[in-house]
DNA sequence: ATGTCACCTGGTAGGTGA
């Protein structure tokens, strides 16, 4: 089983390359976030005519997530339970035995402004929520673009970028306590390539300098962690034409013993 | 040195968010 997460920005744009990555990269589940779409305007058709079926939770220009999954998705669920959130950030169903979230966590700005409090509080939100979840559901999987370089190697310059948005100590933070929740950074259960970001800046060159971070994770819970066979970032999407940028992350899931 | 993109409102640009 394989299960990816990419942020599009965009699904309106970026809708071509999400088909053409499934026809190329035929995942079981792929996680979208920043479609930025009502969801009325959710592209349904042309996803179901790929193969896939899809849950969503839209929101005009801002935001917007999506659950897309080759098999039945039962027991979907918008947001985080409990939290009365405007904003739409989480997709929730469950695939194949496990329990998907798909999460597009708050950017937070800049530390002191409102909107990084709101990410500190949603991250609250979310942790308490999941500890739940977890119990209920313990073959699980939390993917999607966290918004925060855990580390100092998931940085391309940890100087430049220390106590900046993404970085700072609060936010890896944040991260920790869900890691403490049970959860393992899939990506960091391999040897990996040093460098390896999966955001890279519109600005500055920043992908032909290599110049990123690794903010897009895929958590899975204990239960899950010995079926996790690979897990890797493609960049090819990262050099199309008009491209996100963000690149897909994907995980491969063992069968079941 | 700087270098973007997507979307909105309300226009033939400017503002916002990332």
């Amino acid at each position: 089983m394989q299960l990816a997460t990419w942020n599009v920005n965009s699904l309106a744009v970026r809708l071509p390359q999400v088909l053409a990555w499934l026809a190329a990269n035929p995942v079981d589940v792929l996680v979208l976030q920043e479609t930025k779409l009502a969801d009325d305007k959710f592209p349904h058709a042309e996803i179901e005519a790929a193969g896939y079926r899809a849950q969503w939770h839209g929101q005009k220009t801002y935001n917007g997530v999506a659950l897309l999954s080759r098999a039945d998705a039962a027991d979907a669920l918008k947001n985080i339970p409990g939290c009365d959130d405007p904003q739409a950030r989480v997709i929730t169903a469950t695939v194949g035995g496990v329990r998907v979230v798909g999460g597009y966590m708050p950017n937070g700005q800049a530390p002191g402004t409102d909107k990084f409090e709101y990410k500190m509080q949603w991250f609250r939100a979310l942790r308490d929520w999941l500890r739940d979840e977890l119990a209920r559901h313990p073959r699980l999987v939390l993917m999607g673009d966290f918004n925060i370089a855990p580390e100092d190697r998931d940085v391309h310059d940890p100087e430049l970028w220390r106590g900046q948005i993404l970085c700072t100590d609060e936010e890896r933070e944040q991260f920790r306590k869900l890691i403490a929740l049970g959860l393992h950074d899939a990506f960091r259960l391999f040897e990996q390539p040093p460098k390896s970001w999966s955001w890279w800046d519109y600005r500055n060159l920043a992908f032909r300098r290599n110049q990123g971070l690794r903010i897009d994770h895929i958590l899975v819970s204990e239960a899950l962690r010995p079926r996790v066979s690979a897990c890797c970032i493609d960049k090819l999407p990262r050099k199309n034409e008009r491209p996100s940028d963000h690149a897909p992350v994907v995980v491969t899931l063992d069968a079941a013993a």
